[in-house]
DNA sequence: TAGATTGTTAATCGATTAACAATC
DNA sequence: TAGATTGTTAATCGATTAACAATC
């Protein structure tokens, strides 16, 4: 186990560990080794080991890592060991959607409070939970000891509101809108807009040309 | 311009770029350079130009990059001159959320298919789409050329959604269940699933030990 | 014991940043 | 012209992978 500090690559792995660690504890496997989670996981064993290494030493030469105990491990790094309150503003339609996994309940992430600004959504219940007025954020955030926030307003609203959790003291912000929002070192802030994600992906196509290409036009 | 591969890192970074100039272009800025993009997006000027300079010559020595040029060619790049047709698969919460935003329509890119296994869901409509048995995937993205998909089905059904995906000759998958989906190397695929996202920040957190923070223990 | 697999160091690879000549 | 800013090379930084002694 060193002191070094983690780079963000590590750390998104390490929930993407925990997520097959859990299949694993399912199907009742007791130990997998950095060789069979890598195959399956798309990774470099050897990256596997170092990641896991940095926070101490989980596993056993010759037999690999104890299914059980790794999960316990993951859970305590990444803070899960204990519920995380989340707060989620805006409950448009991704905001509802989001509200309705409760995969983060097992993993002791819970939404606690709903923000949205129209009038209408207000004291309406989504997930049994009532949608709350956003001038409510601050005060419910410090008082529900509310974490981290995902913010599912329109582009324009998403700095102000980002402001206000920050404001509220959270600690961390997965952004849905597709804006870079600013916050301060200590606030973590993800980006997790996904129109961004499947423009990327477009570059990837061969541009549909295969029919198109006529050369012919080309010789300017 | 050089003709070295370019990084996943820089096309990610590509619709980014986009994105803001999309929003200098509606307040009719007419040039932009490196560093007040750098400031706006918290990314460093060098790396900027850096990529930029991957794809062509787009900017001026002392003016910077004309913005509805720019605009262009990063279209261009991604593909985004054309419509790209993109299917979704699962009509869930998650789905329909995503077929409701119609921000991709302006950058080109359209949901023309929705798949759904419920019987109770098949042949209603989400968005003006009807949605439609999985058993018609195939034949359905061939048809109508659809380049993307967009997995929101449970994670015991993702890799066979993504198995029949490719069989149809899908050319890129973004995945919202918390699975690794394995494809040939032709297909890219990236994970947009937010649980894992949620999950990396809850590290970020101090694990709420402000409080507990006992140092009269740790003499060992 | 023999085979397997870790933890870790060293080597490699790749991405970011600094610096600056070219030039608008 | 003087100031600004690009495109690009070189320097730096960081992350991934290979290799292997330690050991179960």
């Amino acid at each position: 186990m060193k002191t070094e500090k983690i780079s963000d690559a590590v750390v998104r792995r390490l929930p993407v560990y925990l997520r097959f660690l859990n299949e694993l504890s399912r199907r009742e496997v007791p130990t997998v080794s950095s060789q069979e989670l890598g195959q399956k996981l798309d990774l470099n064993p050897a990256q596997i080991r170092k990641d896991l290494a940095y926070f101490g030493d989980f596993g056993r030469k010759g037999i690999g890592y104890d299914v059980p105990y790794l999960i316990e491990k993951i859970r305590q790094i990444l803070n899960l060991d204990q519920q995380i309150n989340v707060a989620l503003i805006g409950a448009g339609n991704l905001g509802q959607a989001l509200s309705n996994y409760n995969a983060y309940v097992k993993d002791n992430m819970k939404i606690v409070a709903v923000f949205d600004s129209s009038p209408a959504k207000i004291g309406t219940m989504i997930n049994n939970i009532e949608i709350q007025p956003i001038e409510e954020l601050i005060e419910t955030v410090k008082k529900k000891n509310i974490r981290i926030g995902i913010i599912t307003v329109p582009d324009v609203e998403a700095q102000r509101v980002a402001d206000q959790l920050i404001e509220a003291g959270i600690g961390a912000i997965l952004n849905f809108a597709p804006i870079i929002i600013k916050a301060p070192a200590e606030v973590r802030v993800h980006a997790a807009d996904f129109t961004t994600d499947l423009m990327s992906l477009a570059y990837y196509l061969d541009g549909g040309k295969e029919t198109t290409n006529d050369d012919s036009k080309m010789a300017d």
